[in-house]
DNA sequence: AAATCGACGATT
DNA sequence: ATCGTCGATTTA
């Protein structure tokens, strides 16, 4: 056994072959980071994935630097998963390897280290090669893994750099450090020292002098009385009293009274507002029944609940479950939002037993996180799909919520993977159960389900029984011809509006497209702006006044006379976002009308403050893009309006039905959530679009039936495989003939109704790219396994054309 | 992925 | 003769 398989952190195929020096051979281990050269001078944190006694026959191995774990870090479990991923969905280990790993954990000859700021150094407790590192970094600033070799050996590298990190005195330089900060909200309490010493008279008399102090210091004292258990927000006083800041402030500084900071995601529990879990409904319980019966029959389930139908509660229940039998829980979210409600329980009950894990964390967070999953102290983990990497102990249940939403594969990261796809078999793995949680599955969530590879549990009525919202179509053409319209809008939208707002109740306008307009048009030569970087018109800004690509970020000025035929006469054309809260404005000139999409929440702590305005009922009505559908649960909201439904099918992709009608169906959820009275109004050119008629009838299996059969005629998932070969060049005519090449190499090996193209991408440019692909549909079943072996025969007969090296390959398994 | 090498064209 | 850019090649 003297040699080693090892996973670099690089995007090449396989693995690399080192040898195992002597000493070594005791201590190595399958999932234990080691040191290795690359390349001459460059070295790189590896994973090794087998040892082994065959010796190459082409070439002289390296040796192992150092070992740098003294137990595996990776537990056999996650190097099983990443082989699966890597065969599925055809890309390298090592890609995995980089998305998997924080950074610090895998140290490279180019990382930075630096000195951490406000630290004391005990340097008597340091050995000889953490002395000099840390004199090293005194004199400058950061220094990298190549440097450090000048004066400390080799093999010792790592061992001083991961003590010094431990000590807290150095850190990884992230070049790209951008701190995510809480929001904090400041609290008032009573000085209880100030009360123990004195008398409450004798201190209401020191304040006599200053009345207004007397009274807020009184105002709090009375609160706090009232209900120890809840903290006295500072606005709250400001809000009740006509006190000022400077008032409270003399208090402070008397030592009458503290004032302290509580982050803003702690709020909620802290605040004691959670009811303890409910008994369970009787719906909810004959679900959970039935969960338990699937678990005990070794399937996974899906969980189809309408919206508000308590599926947290399930959640919940089995959390515990899983829990008290000693195994771990992993909470999937599609991405990391504020206000979880289940979040906020789990923290109460659990404390430092549960954990967070996604993208908006510091490297050293992610670590932190990573050591205490390795050492077991977390028992459930809340997180993004990133969070299917770490290192389990003991996995007991996954619970992939929101099942169907997109970002759980995400194109534009590699590797790409599907996040509900491979937990179900990171839990086969692990021998865990898995929860597919929605109130809109995905078509194939759902066929699987019918098709009993999963349990199907229906969650039909929402909690308590509450009423579902009821749908109504509006018939934009019939009111445009009866003249009955303002800008976007039938007047009957509007008097629906309007009489939520007599009501005091919020409305919301789902429009999903940013920006003012699609385009601008010369109306004389019908110029109009392309992005410089991507075959894309640039969508008009009003709020920003500028023209923005969609796909690269791009900006440009808005032109004021056609750059062409210098005409003034410029149109605009396709609505956006803005210009529906804009004639909402105009139409409604009293009521207060806010927006939400990308554009308006990137400043910071936009989200959290429109957030509050919403809960607090300043707003009356929200305007805004798909973003509206998740996570605002408010009471007072009893109206949906989508002006413009038609947008949302008339996309070019299989799954735009879909979309559209999990993104009807998710906002629709917002209303009536309480009362029951919710109502949602879909104003649309074709009211018998079978879409919308089937959303009306609320019967959701009709829409799934709707839905499977197009893709049984059309030839889509769940009835075909597809795989997307993409290619991409700087040069349009290399990569139009690369890809004619692909199409021809697989046509020897892959029948004729299999393969589609190759073809120009919708989107030919992207960030100055050129981008052709040829889209796969293949059987399911046992021929699947065959096609994708030739698929491999066909890809590696491309890579032999030397001239093709350039071009830029991504491959999409289940696209 | 990333560094290195070689070819070719533009610049001193 | 030298610098810069692009593409091909190689990594254990």
């Amino acid at each position: 056994m003297n040699f080693a398989q090892i996973i670099l952190p690089l995007n090449l195929k396989g693995t690399f072959t080192y040898k195992v020096p002597v000493d070594f051979l005791e201590k190595i281990e399958i999932g234990m980071r080691v040191l290795v050269p690359f390349r001459g001078k460059k070295i790189y944190t590896g994973i090794v994935c087998e040892i082994h006694d065959t010796e190459p026959e082409s070439f002289v191995p390296k040796e192992i630097i150092s070992i740098l774990d003294d137990a595996p870090i990776l537990p056999n479990e996650q190097i099983r998963f990443w082989n699966w991923l890597s065969e599925y969905y055809l890309c390298n280990l090592g890609e995995i390897y980089r998305f998997a790993f924080p950074s610090s954990l895998k140290l490279e000859s180019e990382t930075y280290l630096k000195l951490k700021t406000n630290v004391t150094i005990d340097f008597e407790n340091l050995d000889v090669n953490e002395m000099y590192l840390i004199q090293a970094l005194e004199v400058r600033q950061t220094i990298n893994l190549t440097e450090i070799e000048a004066f400390i050996p080799k093999k010792e590298i790592m061992k001083t750099i991961s003590s010094l990190i431990d000590l807290q005195y150095i850190e990884i330089d992230e070049k790209i450090a951008e701190k995510y900060k809480q929001k904090e909200v400041a609290f008032v309490k009573i000085n209880e020292e100030a009360l123990k010493n004195r008398a409450l008279p004798e201190i209401l008399l020191e304040l006599k002098r200053s009345p207004k102090q007397q009274e807020l210091f009184l105002l709090i004292l009375e609160k706090q009385t009232e209900n120890p258990e809840k903290p006295i927000r500072k606005s709250e006083l400001f809000d009740e009293g006509n006190f000022s800041h400077a008032q409270l402030k003399s208090l402070v500084e008397k030592n009458l009274v503290h004032e302290f900071l509580i982050q803003k995601d702690r709020l909620e529990s802290f605040e004691g507002e959670i009811e303890e879990i409910e008994k369970l409904t009787d719906a909810q319980l004959k679900a959970k029944n039935e969960i338990d019966d699937a678990f005990s029959e070794g399937k996974n389930v899906l969980l189809h609940g309408v919206t508000s139908s308590g599926k947290t509660h399930i959640y919940l229940e089995k959390i515990e479950e899983t829990v008290t039998e000693g195994k771990n829980v992993l909470f999937l979210l599609p991405e990391i939002s504020l206000t979880k409600q289940i979040v906020q329980r789990l923290e109460k009950k659990y404390g430092k037993q549960l954990g967070f894990y996604h993208q908006k964390l510091t490297d050293f967070e992610r670590v932190e996180v990573w050591r205490k999953v390795r050492n077991n102290e977390l028992k459930i983990l809340i997180g993004t799909r990133n969070a299917l990497f770490l290192p389990f102990q003991n996995l007991g249940l996954i619970v992939v919520d929101e099942e169907h939403d997109s970002m759980y594969r995400p194109r534009e990261v590699s590797p790409y993977f599907n996040a509900k796809d491979a937990a179900q078999v990171l839990a086969q793995i692990y021998g865990a159960n898995v929860i597919l949680g929605s109130a809109t599955p995905s078509v194939e969530s759902y066929y699987f389900a019918k098709k009993e590879k999963l349990k199907y549990v229906f969650l039909g009525e929402r909690f308590g029984n509450v009423k579902l919202p009821e749908y109504e179509l509006v018939n934009f053409k019939e009111s445009q011809d009866s003249k009955n319209i303002v800008g976007n809008f039938s007047t009957q939208l509007i008097e629906e509006i309007r009489k939520e707002l007599d009501r005091k109740k919020q409305t919301m306008i789902l429009h999903n497209r940013r920006g003012y307009a699609n385009v601008v048009e010369c109306e004389s030569c019908g110029y109009v702006n392309y992005c410089s970087n991507c075959d894309v018109v640039m969508t008009y800004h009003k709020f920003s006044n500028e023209l923005k690509c969609h796909y690269c970020g791009q900006k440009a000025a808005k032109p004021k006379i056609c750059p062409k035929c210098h005409s003034e006469k410029l149109n605009t054309r396709g609505v956006g976002v803005e210009q529906i809260h804009e004639e909402i404005s105009k139409i409604f000139p009293d009521a207060e009308v806010d927006r939400m999409d990308v554009d308006s929440m990137r400043r910071k702590f936009a989200y959290e403050k429109l957030y509050e305005k919403l809960e607090e009922g300043e707003t009356d009505i929200l305007v805004g893009t798909q973003m509206i559908s998740k996570g605002l649960d408010f009471d007072n909201i009893e109206l949906v309006a989508i002006p413009k439904a038609d947008s949302l099918l008339y996309v070019q992709d299989f799954r735009a039905e879909e979309r559209a009608y999990q993104l009807i169906t998710q906002v629709s959820g917002r209303a009536g959530r309480i009362s029951g009275e919710g109502k949602v109004l879909i104003q649309t050119y074709n009211p018998y679009h079978p879409v919308f008629e089937r959303i009306k009838e609320h019967d959701s299996s009709k829409i799934y039936e709707h839905f499977l059969e197009e893709r049984k005629k059309f030839l889509y998932p769940p009835f075909v495989k597809l795989i997307l070969i993409e290619l991409k060049h700087r040069r349009e005519d290399k990569v139009n003939r690369a890809s004619q090449f692909m199409g021809s190499v697989l046509r020897k090996y892959l029948p004729e109704e299999c393969i589609l193209g190759p073809e120009k991408s919708p989107i030919g440019k992207l960030n100055l790219l050129y981008q052709y692909q040829v889209l796969l549909k293949l059987p399911r079943g046992k021929k699947y396994a065959e096609f994708k072996k030739l698929l491999i025969k066909s890809l590696e007969e491309f890579n032999e054309i030397t001239g093709y090296q350039s071009v830029k390959k991504s491959l999409f398994v289940d696209f």
